[in-house]
Parts: C-alpha cells; sequence; structure tokens
DNA sequence: ATCCGAGTGGGGAAAAGTGGGGAATAGTGG
DNA sequence: CCACTATTCCCCACTTTTCCCCACTCGGAT
C-alpha cells in the first residue's frame, strides 16, 4: 500500500528519487503514465496489468483500439539506478508541468507526482470544500 | 480495545513513546494519520483497513478519486523502535499543532494524539456543555 | 531494599536524498 | 560508413535524516 505524502526535487539531469518507503513495492518492475488531472501515475507492474485489463473489459472492439493506442504509447517502463531514483520522461514531464519542485503523494494501490504548486492548490481546493478528516 | 488517557513527551527527535498497554495490539503493524479536528488518529492495520474501505464504498468514481487523494497521503504506516517509540511524520506533526507534551488518549478502535494544551481545552469545553458522566 | 518495566535522552552507524563527472549508447547529418 | 551530438547510464561524493543500540530515572511490585 502507498502511503504518505513526501516533498523531492527534480534535478538538472531529470532524475527524481523514489521514496524509500515505496522502493520494495517495485522491484518486480513498475509503470508509469498520465495520470487523472495535471500529474503523472505510477503503478508496479502488477498493479498496472490489473488495472489495464479492468479498464478494458466490457469495450467494443473499435473502442478499445481507439483506447489501447491512446493509454499504452504514453506509458513507460521505468528503472532505478543504484540510487533508487528514475529519470521521467520528457513528455510526461511536460504533461504534468512539473518544474524542481514536486510533490509524490502515496494513494493507495498507486502514487502520483504532481508539480508541488498544484498539488497544494488541489488540495486547497478539496479544503475549501468542507469536508472533514474522517479518521 | 484502547481505552485510557496517557500524559507523554515528543523527544527532540521526534520520538513519542506509545503507552505500553497499547503496544500489543500494534505488533501487526499501524497507521497514522490526520484525525477528525486539530489531533492524529492511529489505527491497527486491520482497522485502518476496514475503516478505509468502508469510507471508500458508494462512491462515484470522481468523487473516490478525490477522497483518495485525501486521506491516503495523510497518512503513513508506522513501526515502533526497541523502546515502543514511533517518529511522527514532521507534516503530521505541524497539522495537529504539536509541541513536546501531548496527551494520547485511547477511543475504543483507535487511539488520539493532541498537543497537551489543546485536549484540555477540548475537555473543558465538553464540561461546559454540562454533559455528565453516563455510567 | 531490590527488582523490573516504563518513559526519556543521546551517541554513533546506516540509509536516504541530492549533485555531478565521465564512459557508453543512440540518434542525426555528412 | 564515419563523425558529431545529445542522451543515458554507472559510478563516486556530500549532507541530512533515520535507525539501532545503550544508558539513566522514576514508580510500583515483590
Amino acid at each position: 500500500m502507498f502511503l504518505g505524502e513526501y516533498e523531492h526535487s527534480i534535478d538538472a539531469k531529470g532524475r527524481l528519487a523514489i521514496p524509500a518507503r515505496f522502493r520494495a513495492q517495485m522491484d518486480r518492475g513498475a509503470v508509469i503514465s498520465k495520470g487523472m488531472g495535471v500529474c503523472l501515475s505510477v503503478y508496479t507492474m502488477q498493479g498496472w496489468e490489473e488495472k489495464s485489463a479492468e479498464l478494458v473489459s466490457g469495450k467494443s472492439s473499435d473502442e478499445l483500439r481507439d483506447f489501447e493506442r491512446r493509454i499504452y504509447p504514453s506509458a513507460s517502463e521505468i528503472e532505478l539506478d543504484g540510487q533508487g531514483r528514475m529519470i521521467i520522461p520528457a513528455k510526461l514531464r511536460a504533461y504534468a508541468e512539473l518544474g524542481t519542485e514536486v510533490t509524490v503523494a502515496g494513494v493507495r494501490d498507486h502514487f502520483e507526482i504532481w508539480d508541488r504548486a498544484t498539488w497544494q492548490a488541489y488540495q486547497e481546493k478539496l479544503e475549501a470544500e468542507g469536508r472533514t478528516n474522517p479518521f
């Protein structure tokens, strides 16, 4: 399970350190893709396979073809270097408008990468909707 | 079941000793998250899974996405050191405005961590509302 | 009085996050 | 086919945080 919120930075070479607590779950590979909203989503290989299988089920073959052509080209398999960092593909980095300061947020079955300012604005919006913490 | 009220302190390294009577219930892991009000809540792993599963059920996919992005990033899995202490993530400590003196209160299925002054003010407010002890 | 467990404090090793040099690789144009 | 460039990859290095262990104190129980 991915939990917590981490403030990391992308260095001059486009590398991002993955929070150490997330790494153990990624040892069998992981996939990064465009997320819902202005962010990127990272799934474990297993989680990605389950999620994509769920999303393609019940689609007609025409819908399916368009869907697959949209989803898979924008995704990328990722590996970590010796320091636990990944390189974010330039296209994805532009999509999520990531500067050098980003927030990495665990969301149960995956984690998301946000530009820090975008994330803060999003969280403030959610708070402004007046929802109190349920725990 | 978590019962009782304990006055503990957070040391210079951000560590908080868990009341000894709570430790046995946490041996299969625990989760800390923002609580209702200016406090933090700690659930056993099992309690957390049950509670979060219950909260996400019956939501539309849009609501669900916002909700998950609120609750999971604001939580963290915790472990105890050899002395039965946990480290409180800095973000959560700031959220609950915890100084060095805190109160730990058992609340049936979880326990809560309050800054001691905040806790006293809250208890006095409850008393001022004239609620008598039901036992 | 002594023992033992609980809460507290702190030193030192290990790991995490960050930055950068330099070789290998892939793509581009002649 | 070869040279040039840009990118990727693999190390090494530094700083800060985290983790593990040892030690002290204070009460209650034996």
